[in-house]
DNA sequence: AGTGCAAATGTTACCGGTAACATGTTAGCG
DNA sequence: CGCTAACATGTTACCGGTAACATTTGCACT
């Protein structure tokens, strides 16, 4: 491939006249440049992106590394990372860690020898290690949707606590008090936060916890069959379940009906984030959405800050704001038609 | 941040003695392994793979360039390309296109500044310039989804003209004659095959073709509104219609609900590819699917192939099978329960 | 003892771009 | 006319890793 020595060749310059050239990085004459101009085009040459890599330091690579790319919700906040970070010049590598720490600490190490210049991450554990790897190795990073106990670092996230309360509220208020809430992993925050917020609304309405209300699972579609199950064997039975996800509150609309239970007639049903093209169609899903596209902006905004700045000011902790959908699965309509429901 | 020769001076040797170690690319005594080891081990040395990647003329990084992330059949090819790309050790990076031939450019053009070792593209237009480029600079390219007239290169898509003719021929056989078509872009190969199945369909049943059933639009949501206002002032209205994907159908379904239309009861409309977490609750859509997780392994599994082997075998083209997968918006339980349609 | 060979380690140079410094040239000004 | 300043261009070295080649050491075998 061309290199700028044999685009020199040709025009008959030195080196660094035609980096000069390429880069506007220095004076060149008007008739000395139309010559390396030519040049370039003739030989079609293309500056090697590693090389100057290299010698500057920086690849204008951030690396977005995330738990499940198949959840519309990273897709949307994928895509505001992306568009946010292509204006900037910035290419983004996407990870997919599968919620396995493992496969987050492989795609860490490989990504700190990439020497990328930054990295947004959706911790999948509150293990620090790996974390503090990076601090090692000084590379900016910006956690996402989630944070981890005990390091004070960037964030951007959603009001999960608020958010769990509002849908925690909102049932109560349509006449419920058996409310079951199916959570995800103990460790993630998001989980433990939402799950905060429908503990405080419980107790704003005086209603006792009961332990065999709060179940864990992982945030996928698979673990609701089973947690499904143990709820409704509950006793009393929940008339209203909260759903840690989108993806979650699927998995739990199927397992109902396959038991033969309707929503909402029989048991209401509510989540956290939406399916957009889903909900588009058909809107029947009662949800408390954040808005992930705006979490990418955010988030790359910030972490473009802390490159530039380093380790400069104290990080920072940003909160976005939750919103309460009102649809079908939570027995609204019901309660409008009938009067107390149940 | 610290570097061979650091690592080199520590445990009193050369550099590239650290290098066989790290690489195990040479013989290296044990007891010198561990000094080494140590000194590494110490000083916490990470690699530079720039450096590598200068030197190698390999970086071990592959582009996906498609038209539209918030699409669930890309995001399922996005899976498939990075489980496929990470399983031997390359990165992904994901460039999103928005159907703008300019954006693919520009990536295009970073891309190869880059010199990612490959590159799977979705081609936003017939334009073959940009397709000359890649070759004239060598490198790897795989076309997915679509291809463009007059060039042969590798590509893997699904099977389009068969998908249309599927479609058609079932609403044909639940006794519909007055079919539209809701079609993509003229200049995309996905789009023209489609209507090709759709046309060859007709024609098999001795059904004229109207023009004015023949509408284009974008593959996005926001097009459908115009069209089917079209389609709905033709005469005689049509009484089913097929879109060109998804998102346009998701965008039909509200434009005809809009209108006051019921589907299907008042129209059929049944689409290309599928919104899995959609129909995973809510499986009313009649659609011709694609493998999409696969369609992204294949073309990833050829890139590799091209890479290893660059400008040796002939160019393949790899057609995966489609499957319909017959719902409620077809109207098929209407006719079933109902006997002929209309 | 002499020869041959493998293992162990080192030296040099290069991948491609560019910062830092050096040199040559021209124009402006007293 | 001589001096300075700004412009124009070039030389050298470095970013960090490693291929190619060179050197040294130790051992087996004749």
């Amino acid at each position: 491939m061309v290199t700028v020595r044999d685009v020199a060749r040709a025009a008959g310059v030195s080196a660094i006249t035609v980096s000069r050239v390429v880069n506007a990085s220095g004076p060149v004459n008007a008739i000395t440049r139309e010559r390396v101009e030519k040049a370039i085009a003739d030989l079609r040459y293309v500056p090697n992106g590693m090389a100057k890599s290299l010698k500057s330091r920086q690849t204008h690579t951030l690396a977005l590394v995330l738990t499940d790319i198949t959840n519309p919700f990273w897709t949307t906040v994928a895509r505001g990372v992306e568009d946010t970070a292509a204006a900037r010049g910035y290419h983004v590598i996407v990870c997919n860690t599968d919620e396995d720490p493992q496969k987050e600490l492989n795609y860490i190490n490989i990504l700190v020898q990439r020497r990328i210049d930054g990295m947004i991450l959706a911790p999948s554990s509150n293990n620090t290690e790996r974390l503090d790897l990076l601090s090692r190795y000084d590379m900016p990073c910006v956690l996402i949707d989630r944070h981890v106990k005990g390091k004070k670092m960037d964030i951007v996230r959603g009001d999960n606590a608020k958010g769990g309360f509002a849908l925690t509220r909102h049932l109560i208020g349509l006449g419920h008090r058996d409310i079951a809430i199916m959570s995800g992993p103990v460790e993630v925050s998001t989980a433990s936060q939402r799950l905060d917020g429908y503990r405080r609304a419980l107790a704003a309405h005086d209603i006792p916890i009961q332990p065999d209300y709060i179940k864990y699972g992982t945030f996928k579609e698979g673990s609701s069959e089973q947690i499904v199950k143990e709820l409704l064997a509950a006793s009393p039975r929940p008339t209203a379940i909260v759903a840690m996800n989108n993806l979650m509150c699927i998995g739990a609309l199927r397992a109902l009906r396959a038991e033969g239970l309707r929503v909402p007639e029989d048991i209401a049903l509510v989540s956290f984030d939406d399916i957009p093209q889903a909900s588009s169609i058909y809107p029947f899903l009662t949800v408390c959405v954040q808005d992930a596209q705006k979490m990418g902006q955010m988030a790359t905004a910030l972490l473009m800050e802390r490159i530039a700045d380093k380790a400069a000011s104290e990080p920072q902790e940003i909160v976005l704001d939750t919103t309460l959908i009102v649809r079908e699965s939570c027995g609204a309509q019901l309660v409008k038609n009938a009067g107390i429901h149940r």
